[in-house]
DNA sequence: TCGAGCCGTGAGAGCGCTTTCACACTGACT
DNA sequence: AGTCAGTGTGAAAGCGCTCTCACGGCTCGA
């Protein structure tokens, strides 16, 4: 910016008020912060006063002696590309940002792809630029919470660690539930050719989602499912699903881990001449927007995501304000929701 | 923030460094700031000391003196909860996202839904958080941009205001070239009632595309489509397409503004008992990944997303550097993406 | 009547940084 | 030798705010 321009736009400053209003700084610092102890004549004055100059705090300046932004941090550790784009995780942003509104914090996204990128966080968020970190779709070989943890930042994640992390709360969901309706509704349909494409092998939403589809097909006495993997992207489902009917071609139902992947698993499925659900169903995890509009209509697993969205927010102010951890709220339940897909 | 916390918390600052190293303050700074006027011997040990101590600059008192923040706002202007969820929307978050990256900058997502959280906006920017504005989705009675504007705060618009606004730059895409291919394409295919969902008549998207359409026909010799206007929900599609249908029961073909109205209109012309493309044609616009996947696939106008976002950024980056706006570049071309619906 | 206590206020220090200014100190030219 | 740029450096003044501290004025109980 040029300096005349600069000069253009600066704005008044809180002795301008004071000066307005005639009071001193400090009075109209307090009467910013409405603290009790300011007469009424002199806080109306300076309420007049700002008013008429358009008067507005400066964020840095008070950051500086506060030693706090009122934002914080969301970040979203993919593949950059991938990332929002994913739908749960844009659906996770926006109902952040939602339950951000009327708390006086604001929200920076960020994507943190490959190292580069992370170290590029740390150090923002080590400048002091947020208040607290709110991590989704983390890892388990991801140093970034490791990190943040051990620079006493405040930091939640939107699932829970594969590693336990002493100091770092978390919102859980109940994947297990969820996994056993899918195996229930497989078995009571009548499939007995069951196999599944799971998540990353080092996420807890993959983990977490296939054991417990083997735990509850056990638990039923079925034989345990064939599986394959993929990362969560459509391309990757498409892919598993191609792998699965190789290993399995008789294979009759298929539990995927999210609804991405569901997306191109039905590709793959109609490709080599399948028909959905008459030879094979399909049910997704995640109960994203598109899952209404595929042909048939996917059969999913939902999220209560602007639930677990608002907890997480909950959770980071509270841990921001008292400088305590936030004890873990119970995994938050799974719905069933049953459309043409499988 | 407990102070105990926050003592814990405290980096090393410049004085820190400046100390560690041997010299004042000041050579720190310019060793930071990578001013060439500092002797490579006292260089090397400030850099030395940086490493050691893993200081990190502190933004806050750096911005109070700069007045820059390096971080800009990408404002998207519709309802919350609509907004990121939109698949056009959320991509261009993205992609400006990954524009970014490299630059030194940091993007900053906000939802303005409302008067209040237009003003909370405008005091956020005015304290000084950002450098600039991006500003997606602006309707015509938008009062934001005229106020950025005036309070000098750099600001471009994701498309072109439909009120021309003096020094806001604009990225603008060839609504028209797109209107015209599927003008084209309905005439070649010999279809003959022709009708179109416009998108909201204050909204440049809405305008451009519904006048490119008409135009476009009445270029070929056709006679006017039939039009209803929805505000590119898919509910609104879906209402649109049901007005249509009983404004004109013969209609063959249908030109949707946004591929989110499109899908909404596929499923009333389904609920209607209308083949598509058989019976009637559908194309959309924007070319979002759920089109692919839908039943039959969408048809539509691909628009330069990455390429949009790129310029934009670009666009903001220099006109906070040069405090000039920047010139509007050519309106981006568009592209027929051939699927199954029409 | 007087001191104790309270309340509202202003002075002023300081948050961590950038940047101007003045001061050596060099080497090159009169 | 004596001037003159030029170069690297440090002292110090803020940027705009918060917050501690001290102080004047008040009420109230003794």
């Amino acid at each position: 910016m040029t300096s005349s321009a600069r000069a253009a736009r600066r704005q008044p400053t809180l002795a301008t008020v004071a000066a307005v209003a005639g009071v001193s700084p400090a009075t109209v610092s307090r009467v910013i912060n409405s603290s009790p102890s300011v007469n009424a004549d002199n806080r109306e004055a300076v309420e007049n006063a700002i008013e008429r100059l358009g008067y507005v705090p400066n964020r840095a300046a008070r950051s500086l002696v506060t030693q706090r932004t009122d934002s914080i941090a969301l970040v979203v550790r993919e593949p950059v590309g991938f990332g929002i784009v994913d739908p749960y995780l844009s659906s996770m942003t926006v109902a952040a940002s939602q339950s951000l509104v009327g708390s006086g914090m604001h929200l920076v996204v960020m994507m943190a792809e490959n190292g580069e990128d992370q170290a590029e966080l740390a150090r923002y968020v080590r400048a002091g630029h947020v208040d607290g970190v709110m991590l989704l779709s983390v890892h388990d070989d991801d140093p970034l919470p490791q990190q943040l943890l051990r620079a006493k930042i405040p930091t939640v994640l939107g699932a829970r660690p594969m590693t336990p992390l002493a100091g770092c709360s978390y919102v859980d969901v109940d994947s297990h539930g969820g996994a056993q309706m899918v195996a229930r509704r497989f078995v009571t349909a009548g499939r007995t050719r069951l196999s599944t494409i799971a998540g990353p092998r080092d996420m807890m939403a993959g983990v977490d989602r296939l054991n417990g589809f083997r735990t509850a097909l056990s638990e039923l006495g079925e034989p345990p499912p064939v599986v394959a993997y993929g990362s969560f992207t459509r391309e990757s489902g498409q892919e598993a699903m191609r792998v699965l009917l190789q290993r399995d071609p008789s294979l009759d139902a298929v539990f995927v881990a999210n609804d991405m992947m569901a997306l191109g698993a039905m590709s793959a499925l109609k490709a080599a001449g399948r028909r959905i659900p008459d030879d094979v169903a399909v049910v997704g995890f995640d109960d994203v927007e598109v899952g209404r509009h595929t042909d048939p209509a996917l059969t999913t697993i939902h999220q209560p995501i602007a639930e677990q969205a608002r907890l997480l927010v909950e959770m980071m102010i509270g841990q921001i304000r008292t400088g305590q951890a936030a004890p873990n709220p119970a995994p938050l339940p799974t719905l069933l929701v049953e459309r043409q897909s499988g």
